[in-house]
DNA sequence: CTCCGATTGAGAGTCAGTCTCAATCTACCG
DNA sequence: CGGTAGATTGAGACTGACTCTCAATCGGAG
């Protein structure tokens, strides 16, 4: 439960920042270690999960549930959104929702829970591959 | 692709509809296959993930997808609605958010999206849970 | 420079879920 | 009522995502 951990910049950590300002959408864990791998940089499979959980605590990064369990992460503002993802192209938007905020406050409130969270997506085909 | 298949009533279906009705909470694939298991009904793992599926997607149940990646179904009204569960003790409260849903619709016609679906789940500790 | 704890990575392990395919069952036909 | 086509089943192999283990390595405070 202590934080404060001593967490050390280092060569890999470095890496996976930059490979995820680099992208703009979503990408799997597996996506980005294969492409720090193609980039030359040597990390661990492992140390990529690490690194990516540790940033989606830490609020760096979010976190979007796929739907066969998988994560994808990118980088974020800290600013609590939503997303609207396009189911054929991937293409991402950050929506805010200040009523649905408000909602899932009250609702909580109404059944007498405590420390409430949400998770919320919205999933559609964008006008781009529509027209297809 | 297409559908209208022919959709037997075996033993099988039969003993998993069964295994819902009589429960009350979220249940994963696994935890029906072992109940059925210990019934006495000889179910196969696979069918019960098949049969599961079929009948999420003919809206008899409700899928909730787990912070694993493991899904988890229930039986539920046909008619659309969000899931507060407890994150200490898995209860589970059936809620609605019109404003939520008109929420979703704007925010889809605004970014000229199609065919809009969300997924919601509030996430949360029950009274009970926190008097602990 | 040295030391110690944080960090790493290769690979094995776990776990949910899917696929394969032969055997089985059911509904319906003649 | 027997025969047949096609849906259904189940055991187990397989996949894919993720976690664990543990010895080797790294980085920064002193």
């Amino acid at each position: 439960m202590s934080e404060s951990s001593t967490l050390r910049p280092t060569r890999q950590r470095r890496a996976i920042t930059e490979a995820l300002a680099g992208a703009s959408d979503f990408q799997s864990a597996q996506d980005i270690h294969d492409s720090l791998r193609q980039a030359g940089e040597k990390v661990g499979l492992a140390t990529v999960y690490r690194t990516l959980q540790a940033m989606a605590d830490a609020g760096e990064v979010d976190v979007l549930q796929g739907s066969g369990g998988e994560s994808a992460y990118r980088r974020c503002s800290t600013h609590h959104h939503h997303h609207l993802v396009c189911r054929s192209c991937g293409r991402t938007v950050e929506v805010t929702g200040p009523a649905v905020e408000s909602w899932a406050e009250a609702v909580a409130r109404d059944h007498d829970f405590a420390e409430v969270s949400h998770s919320l997506e919205l999933f559609g085909i964008c006008a781009d591959c529509r027209q297809q």
